[in-house]
DNA sequence: TACCTGTTATACGCAACCGTATAACGTCAG
DNA sequence: CTGACGTTATACGGTTGCGTATAACAGGTA
């Protein structure tokens, strides 16, 4: 059989590249191709069309931003404050999974393969938001609003192009954090709070 | 001189409208055209390219979402907590405005000039926000911080795709403001209190 | 070596879109 | 009524993208 030199994996995840630079318009056959370095002649003996690469790429994304995540998560051995930390960090992508995630965000305004994947995805995260807060309150409807605050928070705060004078953006966010996660500020700040909340960034 | 059937503002009016339904992409001159019941003829009369229109809906998105939204709010009569509560309601769109927030924040990624813009209003809106919160809340840091998370949230949610069982998002919604707002909650909530918040979702 | 099989290159038809050029058209001033 | 001027329709060339067809190619296998 002839070798395979450009296999499925590869154009997506050429694919999710572009998605995470320049949006779902611009995962193109042809420009992925050229990244490759190939022609878009063996594209066509993976995927039936581009539609099929683009439910592939949702699959691909799913696995590595969920499945994966949580499995660490399981997986930590450390006390019950770790796990919540990690999977703070763990829950809200970073890097390039972040610009995917942005970028699915809005694909699934319009698009609802994108949508029903990306519900999956929150409600699993939420879950897990849910799970952490629960550590430290007590009454489920708060539960509640703390999560979604905690996830708007570190989603949102992508789409905001507002200042904060005088302060670091981190700096703001990890206060915000703290509120969230009911942390009393004292006038000088816990130490370490901005740090151990950094997984809300 | 000769009759004017398709002005600048009409052009401007069904770009605004093609960005809200399908992002940045959708805006293309003869696709527009075709929605006004025109060919793209008259188009380069007005606009010297595709760009010169995308720059003119920045205008007019700005000018509509933020400058009336002031004026509305520097002639308020009412008492603070009027203010305060209309303030929240005209700061974070709804209806086709929100479309088209939503997709200027997704375009902000991307393009210098929408990032500018977006700034520009966000900044605007943002310090209406501690306005807002500033008339419960002393410790700067703190109203930074709470503004914040009323901007996530305001905005935020519209990205999620996280439900909430049991629960209507309103609700959830509702509760988690009445956090940012400070509005302690008791087994009874306040009356209206979800009411008064709704200018966050 | 000669063949078989799966991968890739090349070339094609088709459609959407941009920007330009030019001609038709309507309205108003004189 | 007529000519001027601004608006619009039509037609064109160029680009980019999708999906298909067919030929070249490389690696195992007989």
């Amino acid at each position: 059989m002839g070798a395979l030199r450009t296999p499925r994996e590869k154009w997506i995840e050429q694919g999710l590249q572009a998605l995470a630079t320049g949006g779902v318009v611009a995962v193109r056959v042809e420009t992925l191709a050229k990244a490759l370095g190939v022609t878009k002649g063996g594209f066509y003996g993976y995927f039936d069309d581009r539609d099929a690469l683009l439910e592939a790429m949702l699959d691909a994304w799913e696995r590595e931003s969920v499945d994966d995540v949580l499995d660490r998560v399981a997986q930590e051995t450390g006390d019950a404050k770790e796990r919540v930390r990690l999977a703070g960090m763990l829950t809200f992508p970073a890097g390039r999974l972040l610009q995917v995630d942005l970028a699915v965000r809005d694909w699934a305004r319009r698009d609802v393969r994108a949508a029903e994947r990306l519900r999956r995805v929150d409600n699993r995260r939420m879950q897990l938001a849910r799970d952490m807060i629960s550590t430290f309150c007590s009454d489920p409807d708060e539960v509640e609003a703390r999560s979604l605050l905690a996830f708007c928070l570190a989603i949102g705060h992508h789409f905001l192009a507002a200042d904060h004078p005088d302060r670091s953006d981190a700096a703001v966010r990890a206060r915000a954090a703290n509120l969230i996660l009911d942390i009393q500020p004292s006038d000088a700040p816990p130490r370490g709070a901005a740090r151990e909340n950094e997984g809300l960034g």
